[in-house]
DNA sequence: GCACTTTATAGTCTATGTGACAAAATAAAG
DNA sequence: CTTTATTTTGTCACATAGACTATAAAGTGC
């Protein structure tokens, strides 16, 4: 215990900081990749655009932190996306009221509660992310550059893991993933060429039921279903050969 | 500015965390992967190794509290090392005075200075990341749990960007950096395919000045000096093709 | 000086992986 | 039954990685 002959070692001598949790939930509708945004009820940036979050409190850690707030703004449970640290942010003007560190997250889920459990929200909302990158949104605090580097993280990790399968149910198509893929990295991907690269991944195995009329979009040779090669955890998982990210023929869109 | 209709949202409602930046400073010394530690003076954890690093203070950011938490306990500038977030971790319990939360970050050089600034330390030593990996030094807080991580970090951004010329001087040899990568990574590389690598990656130029001398080992053909392609910016770059990690002809030592 | 050793660097060969593209399979729509 | 759409498999050319060989350029020992 601290005593008397090292008081620069006594942590109650530092003003105090507050730690917060914020999270850039990522999930894809209409083709489009999005992040959840909330409006701000209070102030600072009343009315504002920022991503969920909030206090660490005292007796949880970082991740619960993190699990915590995206539940309580979602709904969302913690076998429901993937989640996970990766980066904090600390400049001392960040937030106006007073020092706040905040540790950031990114999360994959593959589709939203319908009820949003509301809370500090005026209103929750998945926005496309290019309509942040596009720079037009004003987002609070330094939400806009947390919220950057969360999009660089998911773009990478998409090359060498199988967390692109967090964006859809637990039995998909080829297609389904090719699509995912294709919106993360705003690009176009060859099928044929995809196809080789998803088997060869070795992270997947096809689904015991045969495909459903149901999930025919309409025409076409109908897709098998697949699904992780260990579907009780589905937690991300190395590729034995990353997907490559590079568009075929050139151009992207 | 907050007011009495959102209590919740008041920072000052909060019990106060300590917020601190510990570092893992890696050098290469004896052909060995090493890791700065220092031996603590104070209680708690009295005598124990653990990493350099302290409180953030009120008036500066994560990335400069680190760098002048490095700076102070080993006398390196900024501009000697490479310095980088990679994660922090915030457990209730991980330090038994209070709750804090520490940012960590991994640190790159090519030699420590002779004089350390001693401080809060009572001595401070660049141990071998294997006497580490063993498992049979225990080090205080978290902190070994820390240094692994950071240790996959670095071999990870080995593969795909220059940081290994960081633990040389600005002028090398091929050689030279084919020794770091055996030591970073544990393996051995084959000599011609590391060079056809090294040159193929791009990153790369021959040093104006020829060979001297003085940096022959003995015998054996003279080898040219490099340097990175913008010498004066010796921040990491991506290379145009990743080194492989993997070791020549099987076995790794 | 001269064979020999040592290290650096260049080149060669082969198996494998990748991108571009073609073809086949299988369904629905007309 | 033909056309169209989509999935899936196959093919070909080429690039690349790993294993290996060859050459270059120094020092060492006699």
């Amino acid at each position: 215990m601290p005593n008397s002959r090292v008081p620069r070692y006594d942590p109650r001598a530092f003003p105090p900081f507050a730690v917060t949790a914020d999270v850039v939930l990522f999930t894809i509708a209409d083709g489009a990749l999005r992040a959840l945004l909330i409006q701000r009820a209070d102030e600072p940036f009343r009315g504002a655009w920022a991503l969920p979050g909030g206090f660490v409190l005292p007796d949880e850690n970082l991740d619960q932190a993190a699990a915590r707030e995206l539940a309580e703004e979602t709904g969302l449970k913690e076998a429901d996306c993937h989640l996970e640290q990766f980066a904090s942010y600390g400049d001392p003007e960040r937030d106006p009221r007073m020092r706040v560190v905040t540790v950031a997250y990114w999360a994959v889920c593959d589709r939203l509660p319908e009820t949003r459990a509301g809370g500090d929200a005026a209103a929750a909302e998945s926005v496309p992310v290019y309509r942040i990158e596009s720079g037009k949104m004003n987002l609070a605090f330094d939400h806009e550059r947390i919220l950057r580097d969360a999009l660089e993280w998911l773009r990478t990790k998409m090359e060498t893991t199988t967390i692109g399968a967090r964006f859809l149910p637990s039995a998909f198509r080829v297609a389904d993933l090719r699509r995912v893929y294709e919106s993360v990295w705003h690009t176009e991907l060859d099928p044929g060429n995809f196809q080789r690269g998803f088997q060869l991944s070795g992270a997947f195995r096809r689904h015991r039921s045969q495909p459903v009329a149901s999930s025919q979009t309409g025409r076409g040779r109908p897709a098998a279903l697949w699904c992780l090669r260990e579907p009780e955890d589905p937690s991300p998982v190395a590729l034995q050969r990353p997907i490559a990210r590079r568009p075929c023929s050139g151009v992207a869109r």
